[in-house]
DNA sequence: TATTTTTACGCAACCGTTCCCGGAAACGTT
DNA sequence: AACGTTTCCGGGAACGGTTGCGTAAAAATA
């Protein structure tokens, strides 16, 4: 099957003038008279001419499309972020192509790789929890494809970086529990291969450091972002001999799935134990009680991600500076940790 | 910021024949010498060639790209159809450049629009629900750009169709109900201008009438696929005279409202009332009770549409006849709607 | 009126690749 | 030795645009 638009040959064949005439009225050059230059703007019209975009492409060579490489669309956090890439991306004539990695890192690459050859424009991506190399991104670099990360990023690549700031919202979470009457607060945390997973873990333990709480190994676990994982830790937790009073889950699936677990095992919340989450799933609200969590600016992420990396697109050199803006989350009171009155 | 990748001519001059010979090494033609051949390949891998696939989509018109429009990405069920258009698209050496239209008519429009204008190959499409004119699609024939729909279909336009049979669905759903003991089911229905909607009213109305259940007008309402419309009607077909024993939503979503709604009302389910959804949301198992509803396949929905597109873009001329193909969804049997015992 | 300037357009190269066509050298055949 | 075949490679057009440069005609100036 071919494609069959109108070129700007076949326009100037029509008029009987040149093709570079033809194009020049098009972009409304003062070197062309008038009359001729109506006369094209008409018949373009009436022909329904549009521009061949991968002539363009190869002539400038930009595509006026970034790339998005995502863990996994279906997750909300990313979805969001994608809608807020894809509102200042569209609105300034780019195109965004999205990938997910699936959380491996093979995918990742070769998703990376793609883009590569496919010559975007530029990439925005959160890493895979399975990253741990990060050649990929040297090798974009390298072809002058700019890259921004967002919430998850490679610490050694020098480059924008759009966060979330999971140290303090992990403390104010926990500090949110322990101005709820907790004691024996303890932490469910992510992958520590991520930076989101280390930093939650240590606002966790810093909270406790600031109002003089012990800190008990047996009390600190770590998983992947999964409920299957959170419910089958809080059994462990729950069976230790010395029981937490709170559990903070390091991300709302985990939460989800210690939400469960804990049903499941009878136990009353906030009463018997408080739950907090992380990173509002919107889900998170219909659970029975409602879960606590912390709210992730993730559209304005998105936003502000594209808006760093057509900055990056657009300008002609290297920026002297590189950038890591850090948004705030926000603490989100639910039943499942609030026991003061008032509820 | 420019690409900066090793073309076929700087190979050429490198090993002083000809760029023809390069071209023709590369793709192992059989009018080269062995010896030049090797030469060729040796240096391309050193350089790290690889071709501008720009500049391919410019001569064969052909981008290895198709796009998919859907109404909302972080709807689950979307997702996972993307997730199986990937997976052959991505199998077979084609891009996927996904769209969201946010069930608007005009957003619709304009990605299409967009989607003609950058060439791409073809389009997997399911439409909004604000959508009531198909113009938008005509055009996209008439560039000879085929398009595949899935679940929600224009049924005027003559395509390639994978959709779920919802009536059935929605026939198996009601029955199941009317097989635990419910008398007066009502039924919340999607917008009427999608097919889906009307073909799942039509099975709740053809399950009652085989059972000769009586039809009553209050008790069949109808909204958009949302929660809060569900919540909105649950109210007031519990403030009706004469009160259903059984609501079956069209949507999880809706359902998801009607949950809250019931709930908040001090209703046990299912002893009070049943409930049943549509489509699995994966938060649905996680109420309390759990929501029982009709599981999509909505992976295989997306194989299938892809692989339906793909024939379409790679044979050379116009199909004689278009398939509709129609997967069946299953029932899942959860708290919300099994009064029986063994639960 | 002769000369200079401006206006308005065409020619051709270019982006990176493929492919048709044509031709030189090496080879095989009588 | 003369001719037809292969083998192997280069030239150049084409895809659909943009753009620098050259130039004829028209307009402005002397």
């Amino acid at each position: 099957m071919a494609r069959s638009s109108v070129t700007i040959k076949e326009l100037a064949k029509e008029l009987g003038v040149s093709k570079s005439t033809v194009s020049r009225a098009l972009r409304d050059s003062s070197e062309i008279g008038e009359a001729t230059k109506q006369r094209v703007l008409d018949l373009a019209r009436a022909r329904n001419y549009s521009p061949n975009p991968i002539a363009l492409s190869l002539l400038n060579n930009r595509t006026y499309t970034v790339g998005v490489i995502v863990p996994d669309i279906a997750n909300p956090f990313f979805s969001s972020v994608i809608g807020g890439v894809e509102e200042v991306a569209y609105s300034r004539g780019y195109h965004v192509m999205i990938y997910q990695s699936h959380e491996s890192y093979e995918r990742e690459v070769a998703s990376t790789r793609h883009i590569a050859t496919r010559h975007v424009d530029g990439l925005i991506i959160s890493i895979a929890s399975g990253t741990v190399e990060y050649e990929h991104f040297r090798e974009l670099k390298e072809n002058n494809i700019p890259i921004v990360f967002f919430d998850r990023a490679a610490e050694e690549i020098r480059t924008h970086k759009v966060l979330v700031d999971d140290y303090n919202g992990a403390f104010q979470a926990t500090e949110h529990l322990i101005e709820e009457g907790c004691t024996k607060i303890a932490h469910i945390a992510g992958p520590q291969n991520l930076s989101i997973g280390r930093n939650r873990a240590r606002g966790y333990l810093d909270a406790l450091g600031k109002h003089g709480l012990p800190v008990r190994e047996e009390w600190m676990v770590h998983c992947e972002f999964s409920q299957a994982d959170g419910e089958e830790l809080a059994y462990q937790l729950m069976a230790l001999r010395e029981r937490p009073d709170a559990i903070f889950a390091a991300s709302d699936r985990i939460a989800i799935g210690v939400h469960t677990a804990l049903r499941k095992l009878g136990y009353r919340m906030p009463e018997d134990i408080a739950l907090m989450g992380f990173s509002d799933l919107a889900i998170s609200s219909l659970l029975d009680p409602p879960l606590s969590t912390m709210i992730q600016p993730t559209f304005e992420m998105g936003q502000q991600a594209a808006v760093l990396l057509l900055e990056l697109i657009e300008s002609k050199k290297p920026p002297v500076t590189y950038e890591t803006r850090v948004l705030m989350p926000e603490l989100v009171r639910r039943k499942s940790s609030v026991k003061t009155a008032g509820y």
